[in-house]
DNA sequence: CCTCCTGGTGCAATCGCTTGCATACCGTGT
DNA sequence: ACACGGTATGCAAGCGATTGCACCAGGAGG
């Protein structure tokens, strides 16, 4: 047996096919009674109305491309679980396109992409030179990073990340690291940007350390090369290489916060199930999903583009402690 | 300016709608040098089907369906990023819906998907009754749990499990714990089951704990239920239950694995940042992403229903030890 | 009694693509 | 010279929904 069409319905019915339809798509607009004889034979016989043939007349696809770097990230999933809420409301379902870290390879998907969704959300894109062009005038936004002409969302680390250094200054640290993450990555300037800004401000002494990757294994080297110095705390990139910095210092035996103390960034699940849990800047991940959505659909209905900042949190935790 | 279609390329090349289809979908049977044309004309103006138009006469979407119970567990990103590889080749992308663990749910959201994708791929389905009915014919796998008349992929770690007991044996242990799952997860039957034939072909007592919640929480209750034991040993059932676990014995004070050793389940990427390092059963998580695209195709062009196993592999690390 | 609304329904075109069939052209074998 | 087969292309009919418009009945107003 085939899947059920509004046609075999409204001969079930006696009625046309039109009306099946408008029984769905305009309710108010047909008889209630008939309406809901109709509703009652198309539970019955299991109807789904047919996605690619609305989608075909009205151009909408009912569908969200969301577009990570890295789904394996601890930072995406929470995030693709909110944007997934999101689209819900939006009766949406998200397609998910994980491009492996590979930044050359974003506009070919993007392009890709562009043919079968709605809409589009880059998630800490890579490459940045030439996606505006790319989607053309497919409802875009941006989330984590900036890219002119294109709205966005991206966390705002900055005061979270200078009020960790002031929580630093007032445990006893004056000379403290900061290590890097890699040079293309957006959000790692950033952060750079903030911490050198409140270290200026502070009579901290700041010990640029890096780039390293943003990876456990990054983390790693960023202890080793901690240990070269006579540092007491240390900013992480991230919580990813945070826990790499706190697992190098354990193989070193290095005691943390008693010796060191580690600040990371993000507060993924990582963060809270290493030992000591992670002193870190808490990011908005669910408001941060929620607002793309809501955004794209803004500059869907054609609303001038926009960009929005949410702010970090510092979340105080085990892996900072009084200054050695 | 609008999309172009297979007409505006037609009519820039002097051919029909129908040569410029077939220069995409079957490109063998049109002459060389005109479909050259037509892909050059496509390339020009940016042409990309409509898949919403295609799917409505071929019956295909191009687009599989995946089912998780819950994104942000660590498990399955790596399975996600593995499938979508695999769906790569077959020029389909993934719908991903993440349940959110809310088994009344699935059904649903089943229901729904079944209507825009051409396959649909249950990751862990928490609910199984009914489960078959809901996919109608609609190609369908299931990964690591069976369904009755449903294929699927599951990772068998029976053997492994059992290789990890021999290994604490030879260690030393003679009280060893085992940590069990929710008792409504098919793997963690599978495992307690596993963990259990073992012991009594051994000469180690088992201590039969739980069951408690597949969390970070859980193992933290996991732990100092172990400290009311005398067990030098114990089995989480997975691997953020063993990171919860190491916590616990963190909090308390106890040495891992000096006093106690722990075994994980399913090696992601806690395992290897976490310190210590666990010793864990490897999930073969590539190859059931692959295995499970592969079956599913299969079940499209009609062939039997067909169960595949694959075996985890026991990975030694830092968290096991000789007995106290 | 006739007109005018109004709410409810059907007709038919349309979205962009695929595909079975008809057609046209060319070269070959007889 | 003719039939035939093969290759390359066009025609037109769908796929399943939406939607502007025409139509119809019946009540209100003139």
């Amino acid at each position: 047996m085939k899947r059920p069409t509004i046609y075999s319905i409204a001969e079930a019915c006696g009625v046309s096919a039109s009306t099946v339809s408008r029984a769905f798509s305009r309710p108010h607009v047909v008889n209630a009674e008939l309406r809901e004889r109709i509703h009652a034979a198309a539970r019955e016989v299991g109807y789904q109305p047919n996605k690619a043939a609305r989608g075909l007349v009205t151009g909408r696809t009912g569908l969200i491309g969301l577009l990570v770097p890295d789904i394996t990230n601890p930072f995406f999933p929470p995030l693709v679980r909110a944007i997934q809420q999101a689209a819900d409301k939006l009766d949406s379902s998200v397609l998910l396109v994980d491009t492996e870290e590979r930044a050359a390879a974003e506009p070919q998907l993007i392009r890709h992409l562009a043919g079968q969704v709605d809409g589009l959300l880059l998630a800490s894109p890579r490459s940045s030179s030439g996606l505006k062009d790319k989607v053309n005038d497919l409802p875009c936004v941006v989330i984590n990073r900036r890219i002119r002409g294109l709205p966005g969302v991206t966390c705002d680390n900055t005061r979270a990340l200078q009020a960790a250094g002031r929580h630093l200054e007032q445990l006893g640290h004056r000379r403290v690291a900061m290590m890097r993450g890699p040079s293309a990555s957006w959000a790692a300037r950033q952060r750079a940007d903030a911490i050198h800004a409140w270290a200026v401000r502070s009579d901290v002494t700041l010990v640029d350390l890096g780039p390293f990757a943003a990876s456990f294994e990054g983390g790693l080297a960023a202890a080793r090369a901690l240990l070269d110095t006579d540092c007491t705390a240390t900013f992480a990139f991230d919580d990813l290489m945070a826990c790499g910095v706190l697992a190098g210092l354990a193989d070193a035996g290095v005691r943390v916060p008693e010796e060191r103390s580690v600040i990371g960034c993000d507060d993924v699940l990582l963060a809270r199930t290493v030992t000591p849990r992670l002193t870190t800047v808490t990011a908005p991940v669910q408001r941060l999903g929620h607002v793309a959505v809501e955004l794209l659909q803004r500059c869907g209905s054609g609303e001038p583009t926009e960009e929005i900042r949410l702010d970090g949190e510092l979340t105080l935790r085990a892996s900072t402690g009084p200054a050695a």
